[in-house]
DNA sequence: TATTAAATAAGAATAATTATCATTTAGGAA
DNA sequence: TTCCTAAATGATAATTATTCTTATTTAATA
């Protein structure tokens, strides 16, 4: 438990939702996380900690958590959801190959695009939020990718 | 049908492709559909054209449709996958309301990114391609969306 | 027109997700 | 602290989405 346990417990609970053991544990977990991992890789890792944990318990976690805006869901090419509890504005880089999620900050960006966005006149929209996938491959898949 | 038939023929047979009745049918359709189908609504569209087509088909040839890059396969934060047969780099506005996916044509905005990132040097990681997704809500969901 | 490899239709199999419901639990009240 | 209750969970059934299998059909070309 690398984050402070009762910090967890009021997030949670500062959404209005129960702080159950389960909850606890699968948003520490996702916290901790740097992969953007899937239901599957979720279920399994949360199961070392909570062995009778459910897979329904699983999706309808989640769910809760994205619709309390505590974690943001991302779908890829793939089809297969992956969960991230980074909620501050950020873009990914996607490999095509190894489906890694990489997280790229950088705010310069974020607001070239949002500056320029905003000088057009979309019509009968309002912008929530944008997101740039840069999609491609590494290199050599064993490396991880850095930037700068 | 709306755009030539031969050259719809030609496109599949140019990507190795059989030109079946099924495949000229689904291409048809995509190229003159604006709306990013799903599987669903493809298959419930052909069958008007075709009555025997199989579900199986449908999946079949977008797959290969897909692999071959006569399309793009676009995955919704639903988890639905979409289709689309434009091809030339285009950005994404999607309604979180609708569900709606209207293309966001702007070369400045795509010059504008591709040669911000350019100039970052991002270790281990080549870039294939990088697609923008404005997310956000139509005003009114019974009228379109215009850019400018 | 005949040949043949490839594609299709139909439906079974699998995988992913959601729903149901009896049991358990968190959090507030006494 | 214990009791109470609405909410959450676990187990598993049901549903939905996708892929696989195989007999039949078809496009392409000789």
């Amino acid at each position: 438990m690398s984050i402070n346990l009762d910090q967890i417990k009021a997030e949670i609970s500062d959404v209005g939702l129960k702080a159950t053991h389960q909850r606890i544990v699968i948003y520490d977990y996702l916290m901790k996380s740097k992969t953007h991992p899937t239901v599957d890789r979720i279920y399994d890792d949360v199961k070392n900690h909570i062995p009778s944990v459910s897979v329904a318990t699983i999706y309808r976690v989640l769910e809760d958590f994205v619709t309390a805006g505590l974690i943001y869901k991302v779908a890829t090419r793939e089809g297969t959801m992956r969960y991230d509890a980074n909620t501050a504005p950020h873009n990914h880089i996607y490999c095509t190959n190894t489906q890694d999620i990489i997280d790229y900050n950088d705010q310069e960006l974020n607001d070239l695009i949002a500056n320029f966005l905003s000088k057009k006149k979309i019509k009968n929209f309002k912008i929530s939020d944008i997101k740039l996938q840069i999609n491609g491959e590494k290199l050599d898949p064993d490396d991880s990718v850095s930037i700068n």
